[in-house]
DNA sequence: ATGTCC
């Protein structure tokens, strides 16, 4: 049985249009025509092109004829003169170009409100950093690549010397129980009530990419992605645990929904671009309408890709916790690239918080910092004008081309050497020199979070620098 | 962010 599967330039090459039908007819083959040769399938698909009215009731074919018998190209969607206003924390810090961007994004059709938020830097679409409430309409680049990335911190019972007097050992852990690098997978799969989720049934595009969100549930993937062990200090007496103020062991890991997230984030942006087409100084903000099919679709595609970031978390914290014998004192954890809906200023909104961390009046966050620099325990303050978000770190200072040429290896080491902080794998790209000082963010941001404890990484490891290694 | 191609 040959794996067949044809491909964008295959199709241009037969005259198929640019259009929603390009993904159709390539889903079609793939999982009708496999077992066909290329030549047949050209065949086939040039004969529906012909005359896609005669395969209108084609049980198979017919999808790609309804595609065919469409308007090829929507009208473009122009952007509104007036924006909507928003908010900016900590202007002087931020990234011009990530201005630029919510300036479009705040003129979208579908734009109620937006914020930024001080660790803003450039991204794609919406900048990272960037906050922006919609009328039904969700943006997948509004969300980002890595959907549902976000922070989980366990504080744990051990003493506070013991990390410091059995590093070796949390090392070892850490190499036996996390994963990095693009495209990792564990070789033993565990189970997860989150692998059995109807939508990897129900969605067509979702039900391909199981076998490999089985195999990476648990691991970390790359880029800024960490799991550490650390010491988190309790500042606020009247924290929600009842916790005494003071140190204690804890394990923070920051990552996202891997491949399954990646995938998801792709295949809908590019249909919202299909059919949402804006201005192209705008083209990456397309929207889809949460009515729409494509936009029901995503909305569940993205929740189960948050859902499944969330288990990889809990699992990696599961394996980790189990190991070092300690029990778990306290939780906090939070999505930073998502969309939900919530009411704000009395009317349901979609808000897309891209690299932002909610902060909902007594909702509870974590802020890293960097690997030399504190992270943050916070609870929100409920902000109505940063539409109750906050920064989901210090954000880059430099790129990642630029830190890679700026600082080498030797001042990597002095600082982590300065820290006391063991690193395993993580590039110069990820130094803490690559990024804004963690304490003018958190000064740009009092009225939107009260700091109730911080964390200091002790036992860092991130994927290996550089190209990925197996 | 991700094995950078719908």
């Amino acid at each position: 049985m040959s794996n067949l599967k044809i491909n964008g330039k295959t199709l241009l090459k037969i005259g198929y249009p640019q259009s929603p039908v390009f993904r159709i007819a390539m889903n079609v083959v793939e999982q009708h025509y496999s077992h066909y040769t290329e030549e047949e399938v050209i065949e086939l698909l040039t004969k529906v092109l012909a005359d896609p009215a005669a395969y209108a009731d084609n049980a198979i074919l017919g999808e790609i004829a309804a595609g065919l018998l469409q308007p090829a190209v929507p009208d473009v969607i122009a952007l509104r003169e007036t924006p909507v206003p928003y908010a900016i924390y900590g202007e002087s810090y931020i990234d011009p170009g990530a201005v630029r961007q919510l300036n479009n994004a705040v003129r979208l059709p579908v734009a109620v409100s937006g914020a930024l938020m001080p660790d803003a830097h450039q991204g794609y679409g919406l900048p990272i950093g960037g906050v922006l409430a919609a009328d039904n309409a969700v943006i997948p680049y509004g969300v980002g690549v890595d959907i549902g990335c976000r922070m989980c911190l366990s504080i744990l019972d051990l003493p506070v010397q013991s990390l410091l007097i059995n590093e070796t050992s949390y090392t070892q852990q850490l190499m036996k129980f996390t994963k990095f690098g693009a495209g990792a997978e564990w070789k033993k799969r565990e189970a997860d009530p989150v692998l059995e989720r109807s939508e990897f049934k129900d969605i067509r595009f979702v039900k391909n990419l199981f076998d490999k969100a089985a195999g990476q549930l648990g691991t970390s993937g790359s880029g800024n992605h960490f799991v550490e062990w650390g010491i988190a200090t309790i500042t606020d007496p009247g924290n929600e645990w009842q916790l005494p103020a003071g140190s204690y062991v804890a394990l923070l890991s920051h990552s996202g929904s891997r491949g399954l997230g990646a995938q998801i984030a792709g295949h809908y942006t590019q249909l919202a671009k299909e059919l949402c087409v804006l201005p192209d100084h705008a083209k990456h903000l397309a929207y889809l309408d949460l009515n729409s099919e494509a936009g029901q679709e995503y909305w569940l595609a993205m929740n189960l890709a948050g859902d499944y970031a969330s288990a990889c978390h809990h699992l990696i914290h599961k394996r980790l916790i189990e190991a070092s014998g300690a029990a778990l004192l306290a939780r906090v954890e939070n999505h930073h690239n998502f969309a939900w809906k919530e009411i704000h200023q009395g009317k349901e909104v979609i808000v897309h918080r891209k690299g932002a961390t909610p902060a909902g009046k007594g909702v509870l966050g974590v802020i890293p910092g960097s690997m030399t620099a504190p992270g943050f325990i916070v609870r929100g303050k409920g902000e109505t004008d940063s539409l109750q978000s906050a920064s989901h770190g210090a954000g880059r200072l430099m790129s990642r081309t630029q830190a890679k040429a700026a600082i080498t290896t030797q001042t990597l080491k002095q600082q982590l050497e300065e820290h006391g902080v063991t690193l395993i794998g993580g590039g110069l790209d990820e130094a803490p020199g690559a990024y804004k000082n963690i304490d003018t963010v958190m000064a740009a941001q009092t009225n939107l979070v009260e700091v109730i404890g911080q964390f200091l990484p002790k036992v860092v490891r991130m994927a290996d620098g550089g190209p990925p290694e197996d």
